[in-house]
DNA sequence: ATAGTTACTTTCCTAAAGGTAACGAATAGT
DNA sequence: ACTATTCGTTACCTTTAGGAAAGTAACTAT
């Protein structure tokens, strides 16, 4: 397993940290932007796919994504009319690695959490 | 700049990505763990290092990351007792990508930003 | 006229996160 | 006895996040 080397703790790369971390907290947004990383997709398919979240939420955390330019919002001319939401090639270059890192890190977690609690059953 | 290939959205993955979303959320833990990676600290340098965090809060996010086993709490013999803690092996090989992976996405978002403003000021 | 679809918004509420300030317990020094 | 240090805790309060349920608006089809 690789190590990852570390960036010396300068103010920029503080306040770099505490942006990312503001822009991407809560339970939802990473989820969102990742359905948006395999391609476009509509409000409703976005409401299936990001199992458990609410037409509300979902709305107020789209508006929040692309306020900070993370989407882009696209109002089609169709029948009943559609809006698509894309991601952003800015968010699309830096998003995905958080993502796989943060899978990663979940990945290992379960299987060290399963192993202590086989441990603790000796 | 390198595209990162993204895994099949099966059951397993959203659950790993779901549980690290959960580990990780708030405000703090992410700053407690880089300062951690850098080596064991004491309960009053990370009061110091983690700029804005309050005793109490401090104390409530180490107690979770410790019964998450991301890092271990040990009483030192001193004089005036202290109290080490330590960034987990298992988590100083997984946690560090997400903080490097978060701090290019700062980073970059910081210039897309301005860049962003520099263009509506025409 | 009625019903369905899409994309929301509104209201109301609860729970979790976070901040402030003061206090406590153990130990040691003077 | 008094003060200082370290590592917290307690009580209280405000803010933010999030969930449930219903409603709205525009349009289409029947």
């Amino acid at each position: 397993m690789m190590e990852c080397k570390q960036k010396k703790p300068s103010k920029e790369t503080i306040l770099a940290l505490g942006d990312a971390i503001e822009l991407l907290r809560g339970k939802w947004k990473i989820s969102i932007l990742r359905n948006l990383s395999f391609g476009e997709m509509r409000f409703k398919d976005l409401l299936v796919a990001v199992a458990g979240i609410s037409p509300k939420v979902l709305s107020k955390e789209l508006q929040d994504l692309e306020q900070n330019l993370l989407i882009t919002r696209t109002v089609n001319n169709t029948k009943p009319i559609t809006v698509s939401y894309a991601i952003t090639d800015h968010a699309d270059s830096t998003v995905p690695p958080i993502i796989n890192a943060l899978l990663e890190f979940g990945l290992n977690h379960r299987k060290k959490i399963m192993a202590h609690s086989q441990v603790e059953q000796l």
